[in-house]
DNA sequence: GCAAGCTATGCAAATTATTGCATTGGGCGT
DNA sequence: ACGCCCAATGCAATAATTTGCATAGCTTGC
């Protein structure tokens, strides 16, 4: 399970509090990672008793004050051991994938339409990608070697992304030949 | 959770033992739904006493006997409904992106190997589905409507493949230099 | 001054998934 | 005859995740 260290990377450079970080997961580092905010705030007070993070109160205009979390020392450590041993591989997970192996023309009209949300979805989320990375990663050599890997990433995403739209697109194309014989 | 529409799925053509339904989640359908075999197996028991689907212990000749799982009538309409509704976005896990966030001259070369044995991985989950997809569905548009959406299923598999190694080689690339750095 | 709505944090229960065994039957090698 | 490996099924405990609340501050509009 990565989550403790998901989060820990996720304060690698900005303090945050446990609701600012489950905006994060919905953004960008939640395209490799994703989490609830119920996960969040309990795998954050575990992360402060085992001594990983630090935590203070702070206050805020037309807010309700925040936790604001930050790495100590130790969670760093613990964090770049972590990093030197062996990831597991992912696992996939789609509804969509599984529900295409029993297309049928009863279903076809309501799978173009699953499948034209989820392109939607997928398109939002790169151009969000795209952008930040046009913004902060247009010259990938240049960057501070850490940001190299967080540049490669967001590069994963990006073209794992286009790839999925390429295929949608196929896809859509195909279906709609199909609902055509009914 | 779409554990057990994804063991109907699987059942929808061929009757399987749970053992065997656990060698296919390695391959084909695994590729968009993983599952342990102890998970299967009590999933197995479950349907089976909803009625969905039926069983028969099988005698082998050299081996253990097995028992057998079909679809029922019922299991099909309950599968059937099931692709009418909403499918939920998945989700997407993975160590080794959250490792590249924490990219530094002390795990460059840890990090190098593990996508290196990632792309190992990929490589020959592709040569094996490309063999399937050349092999059975080398004319798509000639198959039944079913094999149709297996096909495309298949074939996001493969295009998704195809763009990580492409990743791979240009992230490869990349940390090689960051490499030579040290 | 009250309802609606966002920020912010949290608990508890239920569901899902993983980990770590345990068992039975038979083949194969020595 | 003994140990080892593979097929096949399963139980139990733990870990991870989701679902469904609950609470509290502070703002804005009516």
């Amino acid at each position: 399970m990565a989550l403790p260290h998901a989060i820990m990377t996720a304060l690698l450079e900005d303090n945050m509090s446990g609701f600012e970080l489950a905006k994060s997961f919905d953004r960008a580092l939640g395209f490799f990672w994703r989490a609830s905010h119920q996960q969040i705030y309990q795998e954050l007070h575990k992360l402060g008793e085992k001594g990983y993070l630090s935590s203070e109160t702070v206050a805020q205009q037309a807010k309700p004050s925040k936790i604001e979390y930050s790495l100590t020392d130790k969670g760093r450590q613990v964090l770049a051991e972590w990093v030197l041993g062996e990831s597991k591989v992912q696992e996939a997970k789609d509804d969509l994938m599984v529900k295409l192996y029993n297309l049928s023309l009863d279903n076809v009209a309501h799978l173009i339409t699953e499948l034209e949300r989820r392109r939607e979805l997928v398109m939002q989320r790169l151009y969000l990608y795209e952008r930040i990375r046009r913004r902060h990663y247009d010259d990938p050599e240049a960057l501070p070697i850490r940001r190299k890997g967080v540049y490669l990433a967001l590069a994963a995403g990006v073209s794992q992304g286009e790839e999925f739209l390429r295929w949608c697109d196929d896809a859509l194309t195909m279906l709609a030949r199909v609902e055509a014989l009914s």
